[in-house]
DNA sequence: TCTATATTTGACTAATCAGTCAAATATAGA
DNA sequence: TCTATATTTGACTGATTAGTCAAATATAGA
């Protein structure tokens, strides 16, 4: 009954998205987003009552987005070690995607739109938590079959360790946005998470099992 | 000769680090910040031509007042160890300072406004990637000393492993911003750290060390 | 073909934005 | 007291901002 839906709504988000990403939410204006996803501004205000509702369905459709590849990545039938070697990956090659098409390595959209607005709007922040909560639920989860398969020390504290893990990658994905360089995520940053989780095996064995 | 210097331009320094650090750098506006520094914007634009490069002048600030910290807290009289653990309770201080005077957890300046602007203004980027070089240096002369006492492995890789020590408490002040919530910082960041490091000391040994 | 409904449009507002400028003011040193 | 110089002021601009709204349009189903 009546006109059929069409694309707009998620037009808007995608390109949100890519925006706020790719520069901030403070930089980009309604009308930038509604020009480059051919929009009018009625029609915006039509699907989304304001900017910071926009940003906000635009970080959970991301998110829902992301969430079958990190399924896929941390699979309990993968090899728990190959799970993180994977996420390395996976990260690695978005950013570097990024980097050719836009000429800018852009980091967590998650954690530069949370750093930008949490202090400012609180329900960003609680939003942005909850997202970091679900990702640490994934880590836990590895590292328990870690210790299962005696792989890292039975003592290790999974919550705490599953934090460490999580400020680590941040802290990279971070530090090579505002650098603008993916040398360290390239090379340095797997095997050192390996060594932040407390993985003993070689270099060799890493590769075979990557492989 | 002429009229005597006043404090206006230092009002605008702190007023802008403070505004910008606690909220963003989008949502300041240069009139938002004269008010608060009881500056007229005429007298705004005597001292710096944009706001951008306020923003770059108190950060240049804010980094000058930061080094006579780092310089005693990484003062080769110290014991490498204490140097991290002094460290540590010296962010953790501000935050919680912070935390209290305005009810948010305000994370790192740097990173934060490195984050929100290294995308738009390569200018900045390279300031906050020098910045970011500079603290890394001080961590790699205390890692060597650690080495030259034999408390971590002399084979790591000095560069490396500061990269990974600056990620890492980055990413972590970064989440404590976005979670408002130093509860990891206050408990779990110092051994935390001390295990990244490398460091094989006991808990009571780094205890009787710090005290 | 008609109608209910969803979508689209473009012109509109009022506030805020960064930045300008000429004039006024204060004062140290001559 | 005079003057050179630095500082301060307040009114101003033109652009951009988020957001509004009534009217126009398209179409699926009756």
């Amino acid at each position: 009954m009546g006109r059929p839906p069409t694309n707009t709504k998620l037009r808007l988000l995608e390109t949100a998205h890519e925006l706020i990403w790719r520069n901030s939410y403070g930089s980009v204006s309604v009308d930038g987003i509604c020009e480059k996803a051919n929009v009018k501004k009625g029609s915006f205000y039509h699907y989304f009552p304001s900017k910071a509702d926009l940003a906000m369905a635009s970080i959970d459709w991301w998110m829902t987005n992301t969430i079958p590849f990190l399924d896929d990545i941390f699979s309990p039938s993968r090899h728990p070690i190959n799970r993180f070697t994977l996420l390395i990956d996976f990260i690695y090659e978005k950013q570097e995607d990024m980097r050719i098409e836009f000429g800018q390595v852009c980091g967590c959209p998650f954690i530069t739109i949370g750093s930008e607005l949490a202090a400012q709007d609180e329900i960003i922040g609680a939003k942005i938590s909850a997202i970091t909560q679900q990702k640490m639920t994934y880590y836990q989860n590895a590292l328990r079959d870690m210790i299962a398969m005696g792989l890292i020390d039975e003592k290790t504290n999974v919550e705490l360790k599953a934090e460490e893990i999580y400020a680590f990658i941040t802290g990279n994905m971070m530090l090579a946005r505002i650098k603008n360089d993916l040398k360290f995520m390239k090379t340095s940053l797997k095997p050192s998470l390996m060594n932040l989780i407390g993985v003993e095996l070689s270099v060799e064995d890493l590769k075979k099992l990557t492989i």
